[in-house]
DNA sequence: AATCGAATCTATATCGATTTAGTAAAACAG
DNA sequence: CTGTTTTACTAAATCGATATAGATTCGATT
């Protein structure tokens, strides 16, 4: 327990005491005007006949009291907060989480904060939080996870909300390519009879995630039975759902191999249910989920899902919404839809179909079993 | 297809306009003085005096114009942001997700906003955010999960960091009860040679869960064996760690029936070694995790898990900030420790132990198995 | 000697509220 | 009819910066 003593931890100023002192301050202990100190501090251009001795006084004294131009104050003056505003709908959701995380990155490495909201699809949250952030005059808006139409006076950046709004950019997965790989992996391995869980209506993905099943199952002749498409009703961000979808759907005595989940939250719901049916995971029934959050490589067998680069998509709302705070006025010039890839992970929960199945163990190797997506 | 037009979509006032008008505009209107608004819309003491005709007159217009005070114009007068900065490890991760999920339900409510800020366990981090907050003039911190021996001159409330810092309330979990509660139930099934994993020793649980382990190890006279006890050392919040310890202790070839684990992502990890190594759990092992994330509730079987409350740990931190906010002089007063209870969770991963078990199958009931803890 | 133009810095208005000290008029008391 | 309260507001300072327009000095030019 040998502490150093406060003041040699590394923190130069022993000044960092109470008094967080101000601009008139420093600029009366050197002698100079508040107009020039600030001036020199924030590189102004009207700063460029300033002395290079005076500059340097004044940076080093400044320093030296480790000043720091009170935030509201300059706030107040140029109408910027350098913070954003981030609308989810739910915070602790592993897949916001991992979104969260990517735009935290890059954010804080900007210099940058932000608030978080978490709507939880309550129609009345998502028509206030934004008036809320507005009031609070943030710099900009990320809605993820969100439908969305509003067009406001600050750059709006959203992920994974399908609506097309002026001057909003959205970042949005290629729905059709991920429909192509999941059933085309699913179709290889021997699966005809393929089951579907859609997501809730009121989230965004949903329509385009299922209208890309139609077409890339249209594609490549595969036909879907209506009687095994389930939708999740429930607003609700557990496995619950597809739980109870899934004991509906084995109850109704419909046939099937596979099982392709909205979520990967939904597919672990169908898992269970699947396995209290004495069914087994991937022998007797092949699951895919989708999203690749965290969890699903934590599971045993891990689940075999189609990846969407969460944290990716979360930077590069970032990225994209400070590139429009720079510059307000081209805002025709961004593009208005970002695509990225997905990518199919299969890890252990799919295997070769049952009546196709030689009898073989279908044992996933190992490497595949526990590999996880590093985005 | 049918969307409503925009305007109709509920925004009642029309006044939604461009121009968030300002406190002269407003008194200009209405033929008052700025500081008599001012004074009526805030209900200040000073304004008891004005007539209630006047009042009516000022919060009407106030209403119809939809007036918000300008929010940094305010903030520089009154020195309150109505910000809390919240320090986690990661907000991705399932522990820290949910924290901040009680945190946000009760700040929002209260009209209050918070920064995010991961620092991954870097000490440089760790060391600079607080700073960083203070900066943007918060008017508190809640700090979760992390090393804290500062204080700062707004009130600080830390959930589950371990020190005892002069000013700041610390939320905790009793471990000493949670520690008996879980080796209770795994003795009970029978289990005597027991493996551990310990957390990493930058994290602030480390020590006083394990301590809480051998305090009620001895209690119970069970002795622990230290080649059972292995001790994370990564900084990585996936069950890789977890995975590759159980992977050595297998190797090793020491015996044992159980393995209580230090959270449930390790748990998770070393149910995958089990199953690797060709074991089955929980006939062949049982696993206790702890934390009871979200996920842990996903797994088939579900993880059996110590339940921390985290969401209420998170609400109950967010109340403590505050109330020390309102009332900044009895420090004193605020009990500097609040203690939660844990639960023991039984799902589908402990059973009776293989050498006392009458090879009967141990098939925990369904609810159990299912059972979802609501806090 | 008067003028000009750099080179250096400063005075002051401004952002949009809050808040203290004070004023004008009306009511009341003696 | 004068003096004191009360009632009902308002003027102006303040919070702590930024930014624009201008002031001062000084050597050089014509």
């Amino acid at each position: 327990m040998s502490r150093k003593k406060a003041g040699s931890t590394g923190l130069r100023s022993a000044q960092q005491s109470e008094t967080p002192l101000g601009l008139k301050q420093l600029a009366d202990y050197l002698g100079f005007a508040p107009a020039t100190v600030s001036l020199v501090l924030n590189g102004s251009a009207v700063a460029d006949t300033i002395s290079t001795e005076t500059k340097k006084l004044i940076r080093d004294a400044a320093k030296k009291f480790n000043y720091r131009p009170n935030f509201f104050a300059r706030c107040l003056r140029t109408k910027r907060s350098f913070t954003i505003g981030v609308m989810v709908s739910e915070v602790s959701e592993g897949y916001n989480a991992t979104v969260l995380s990517g735009i935290e990155d890059h954010l804080l490495q900007e210099g940058y904060f932000y608030f978080v909201a978490s709507h939880r699809f309550k129609q009345d949250l998502i028509d206030e939080y934004p008036q809320l952030f507005l009031h609070r005059s943030v710099d900009g808006l990320i809605v993820v996870n969100t439908p969305w139409h509003l067009d406001l006076p600050v750059p709006v950046v959203t992920v994974s909300s399908h609506h097309t709004v002026k001057g909003v950019t959205s970042i949005v997965l290629d729905h059709y390519r991920a429909a192509e790989v999941a059933l085309r992996h699913l179709v290889d391995l021997g699966h005809r009879k393929i089951a579907f869980i859609k997501g809730q209506a009121f989230v965004p993905d949903t329509d385009v995630r299922w209208n890309s099943i139609l077409g890339a199952a249209a594609q490549m002749e595969l036909s879907i039975d209506e009687k095994l498409v389930l939708q999740i009703a429930d607003n609700s961000p557990t496995p619950q759902p597809g739980y109870v979808l899934t004991q509906k759907l084995l109850a109704s005595g419909e046939k099937f191999t596979a099982l392709f989940a909205f979520n990967d939250i939904s597919a672990m719901g169908a898992i269970r249910a699947l396995h209290e049916a004495g069914l087994r995971v991937p022998e007797d029934i092949s699951v895919v989920g989708f999203d690749d959050i965290e969890s699903a490589a934590y599971q045993s067998p891990g689940l075999t899902t189609v990846h969407q680069p969460l944290r990716k998509m979360g930077r590069m709302a970032a990225e994209t919404v400070l590139r429009c705070i720079m510059r307000p006025t081209e805002k025709s010039d961004a593009s208005p839809k970002i695509t990225v890839e997905a990518e199919l992970i299969v890890r252990g929960t799919t295997a070769v179909a049952r009546q196709h199945a030689a009898r073989r163990k279908n044992v996933p190797s190992r490497s595949a079993e526990s590999r996880i997506a590093s985005d």
